[in-house]
DNA sequence: CTATATTTCTAGCAATGCTAACCTAAATTG
DNA sequence: CAATTTAGGTTAGCATTGCTAGAAATATAG
């Protein structure tokens, strides 16, 4: 056997190294950044490679670092809540998915703006993303058919590009934050 | 004098032209599928007269057709609210906000995902954005220094953004908007 | 050492946004 | 009316994009 671990990790290990490579280049310069030559070369090999390894080419690529951005705001917004009950707890919710939002624009991009192919809809992101809104869910205290936690989910999405784009007014994200708790909450 | 109207007529007229192609190509296919060739052809021209007549290209083209739609939009749900007030007239702006941005997803997307460059930063974009959203405002009741109009906007521009992706259970919207005026509205 | 299988690269395609340089026909001028 | 300028348009092409077929090199047997 080769001394660099067998065939399967090889193949593991670069999957990652062209995971890593392309969000560190698209967190640093968009995804517009992030074409096959440059991330051929971020990894020292060529093009084809890539495709070797994602068939699916820039998508697939984009839809699996999404699919590591969905784990982590899951977790984030779990803890995030802790024990807290009430409108403190939407608020920290809030808090922190914003910071996420904001902190990763590009991972955030590829998490919600990427078109969905049915074809591609994997399960895995499927389940991250439930756990997520569940996440939301429990912020809220009681929510007997989701559509509030909808809401919630709504305004924080919204709330997080419109931020981006500067529609909204910086300063004020406490109070926004402090508004959707107090009539959000359960 | 030439009969089909003055010089600056004939440009304008032109522009025009111009941007009803691409909106309609946009509508129908995308705007990745308005390409300069298409477009062009579309208007019986070459390439190059859409630089002379947008020298900025295809963004240019984009956030000229994105103005329209902010009025439209700002139209809309003044128009909307009527007379009405309290939940009543959030529902009503709710509703009209979400059916705008389902029916011309194309238009919408130009309207805000398009980056903003602030070399670009028209005036006239800034004032119709903001008509809209006073008119938010408008149905909300009392809300001094705006902040419930900011998550009310966030709301409605998340909830659109991820019921076109497939992200809102479809039925529910009745719910979601129903919630949001009883918890939004002053 | 030879034959096979795997991995990687070279080279190229079609499409994109955009632009320089040329052409032509109309307007302007003497 | 003839010469010249000018505006409007086209042709042709560049650099870049995502992606891929087919050749070359490398490793793995037998």
């Amino acid at each position: 056997m080769a001394g660099a671990g067998s065939r399967a990790q090889r193949v593991a290990e670069r999957r990652q190294q062209i995971l890593d490579a392309a969000r560190a280049m698209a967190e640093a310069a968009g995804w517009t950044a992030v074409t096959s030559r440059r991330l051929a070369d971020a990894i020292g090999y060529t093009q084809p490679v890539l495709y070797g390894h994602f068939p699916g080419g820039k998508t697939e690529i984009m839809r699996t670092v999404a699919l590591a951005g969905f784990a982590e705001l899951a977790a984030a917004t779990r803890e995030a809540m802790g024990g807290k009950t009430g409108p403190r707890a939407v608020a920290a919710v809030a808090d922190v998915y914003l910071d996420f939002a904001a902190t990763h624009p590009s991972l955030y991009e590829a998490m919600f703006q990427l078109p969905i192919d049915a074809r591609f809809a994997q399960d895995d992101a499927e389940t991250e993303l439930r756990a997520g809104f569940n996440a939301l869910g429990a912020a809220l205290g009681t929510d007997d058919d989701g559509t509030v936690t909808e809401v919630f989910w709504s305004a924080l999405h919204g709330m997080s590009l419109l931020e981006r784009v500067g529609r909204m007014r910086h300063e004020h994200r406490p109070n926004r934050i402090a508004e959707l708790a107090a009539r959000l909450a359960n």
